[in-house]
Order: structure tokens, then C-alpha cells, then sequence
DNA sequence: AAGGCTTTCAACCGCATTCGT
DNA sequence: CACGAATGCGGTTGAAAGCCT
């Protein structure tokens, strides 16, 4: 018999997402809240499961997700954190407000795990790689990256109380949370949609944070003109191709969407939608 | 310029856990 | 307590972009 399928699939959208069903969702989220996951698509007017709408919304339209690159100090607190909890991103995630458990589960599995390798260390044990026992081969220098990277994994780990660390930003994020909420420098909401990275290899880190609004959060510094060619890369077109009205509309109309209780006095960078109202945690 | 290979990351799947009755 | 439904979580996949030859 097998399982039964989280939600009838009969009929349902599958794959990335358009504009216009972006546009649906957040609208419908930010006017009526988050009751039942199951309900949405359907008052949301989505061919969509439930299971995927909370997961377009957990991982791409959330407006307190902080988009960019990682950097380096978020690299080594990911790494501590891997190190103690092992593959519960979620866990870790919950260190790295404004990021997902999934935007750091295909970071480490893309890029964490290979310059863990690179250095002789096992990614999945934080040991330094046996190349005695892998090869057959000893490796002086090999060993040496890698006990040196465990050894200096170790003396971070004692510097840090990782369960009262954040690495991001307050400040940076909240400044995103203001750049949405007034539209302030040359905020193009239409970045909200624009994906990958093409937006992201534009990224400042936090290093260099604290200039322009548009460096803040580049991937909302977003050419209009361009979309077709970045957000289109998974944000599509409608499937007829049909260019969803004017975007200055749509830009015009978030204003009036993001009056999100509380984002604007944040003091701390949680937050979730309560009875159809955001608050803070 | 073109084709093949690699990398990245959004999205899916299915199991686990939590919640409501 | 038991059961079913809803939600959360982690592993995996596949399309698209980037890179290399």
C-alpha cells in the first residue's frame, strides 16, 4: 500500500515558482497570517501542496531572510556548530537568524565539506582524514592542515558560549527590515524574487557592511530592466510567458503590504506570524 | 562559439515529531 | 492513551548557471 501523499497531488503545480505565484502567497500570507499550512494554497488561489508553500515561504519569501554570501566568521561558527550537533541544521540554523536550515545545509554540503577535505579534515567527524589508513599513503602536511584547523576549531570552541552567539549582524539585518518597510535608497522590491547568485555574487560580506542600503542587501538592489534574466532563472515567467503587469504596480502595492507590525522597533531578529499579524519573538 | 562537465541551490520526498481530539 | 492530521526536518534530486576545453 505505501504511504498516504501529504496532500492530493491531482492536479498540482510542481517545480520552481513564478512571479505570480510568489506574489500570491506573500500577499495572501501578509493579509491573513499563517493558521494552517494545508489551507493556504487553497485560499491563496495555488496549485500548490501546503508542504510547498511553507517551504517557499520558509526559504525564499520570508522578508527577514538575510541573502548573501556567507562569511568567513559564519564559516567557522557553522563549522563549531556541525562539530557539536552534528547534520541538525535546523539546530544550526537557529544560530544564524535570517538564514535557513536549508540555505546552510547546501552550504555545507557545497562548499564547507570540501574545504574541510581539502584541509585533511573529515567533515562528518571534525577528525583529521587517517590518509595512513585511507591510502596507504602518509602525508606529513596533510595531517598538519588538519590537525592545526582541529586544533584552532578547539581553542574557538572554548572562546565561544555558542548557545548565546549569533554571527549576523543585528544592525545589518535591521537595516534590511528598514530598507523593506520604507523603500528607503534604491530598494527594488522586485529583488525579493531575483534568485541564486546571481544576486549573491554581488554580496558585500558583513566585513564590509555599513555603506549604501543597496550593499547592505544587494540582492534587492535589482535592474528592473534585468529581471527576466535573474529572477527569471527560477522565479519565472508565467508559464505562458506572459509578463505579470507592471512591476512598478507591484512595487507600489508591497508599500502597502509591508506594514508589518513590530519589524520597524525589532530588537531582536526573530520573528513569526501570529494571528495574521507579525510578531516578535 | 559550442559542447561537456561541474557547481549551486530551490524544491521535492518521505520519515519523525508534535498537536489536537 | 490512541489515533490521525499537520508540521518539521534532513536527505536527495535535478535544472540552471558557470566554467573549462
Amino acid at each position: 500500500m505505501g504511504r498516504q501523499p501529504c496532500c492530493d497531488k491531482v492536479g498540482l503545480k510542481r517545480g520552481p515558482w513564478t512571479i505570480e505565484e510568489d506574489h500570491k502567497l506573500m500577499n495572501f500570507i501578509i493579509n491573513n497570517g499563517i493558521h494552517c499550512w494545508r489551507m493556504v494554497p487553497k485560499l491563496a488561489g495555488l496549485l500548490r501542496c501546503g508542504k510547498s508553500c511553507r517551504l517557499r515561504w520558509i526559504n525564499y519569501l520570508r522578508p527577514d531572510l538575510k541573502r548573501g554570501a556567507f562569511t568567513e566568521a559564519e564559516e567557522n561558527q557553522l563549522i563549531q556548530l556541525h562539530s557539536r550537533l552534528g547534520n541538525r541544521w535546523s539546530k544550526i540554523a537557529s544560530h544564524f537568524p535570517g538564514r535557513t536550515d536549508n540555505e546552510i545545509k547546501n552550504h555545507w554540503n557545497t562548499r564547507i565539506k570540501k574545504k574541510l577535505k581539502m584541509a585533511g579534515v573529515d567533515p562528518a567527524t571534525h577528525q583529521p582524514i587517517d590518509l595512513d589508513h585511507e591510502n596507504g599513503v602518509h602525508n606529513d602536511d596533510d595531517n598538519k592542515i588538519g590537525t592545526t584547523l582541529m586544533e584552532e576549531h578547539e581553542n574557538q570552541q572554548v572562546e565561544t558560549k555558542l548557545n548565546e552567539t549569533t554571527i549576523i549582524d543585528d544592525q545589518d539585518l535591521l537595516k534590511n527590515y528598514e530598507v523593506l518597510m520604507t523603500g528607503g535608497g534604491n530598494l527594488e522590491l522586485e529583488g525579493a524574487w531575483s534568485s541564486r547568485n546571481t544576486n549573491y555574487s554581488t554580496t558585500s560580506t558583513n566585513s564590509d557592511q555599513g555603506s549604501s542600503s543597496s550593499q547592505m542587501n544587494p540582492s534587492m538592489n535589482y535592474d528592473l530592466n534585468d529581471r527576466h534574466q535573474s529572477a527569471g532563472s527560477k522565479a519565472q515567467l508565467g508559464e505562458d510567458g506572459e509578463d505579470y503587469g507592471s512591476l512598478k504596480q507591484w512595487v507600489d502595492s508591497v508599500d502597502s503590504m509591508f506594514s508589518w507590525d513590530g519589524f520597524m522597533n525589532t530588537t531582536t531578529t526573530t520573528s513569526t506570524a501570529l494571528d495574521g499579524k507579525w510578531t516578535l519573538l
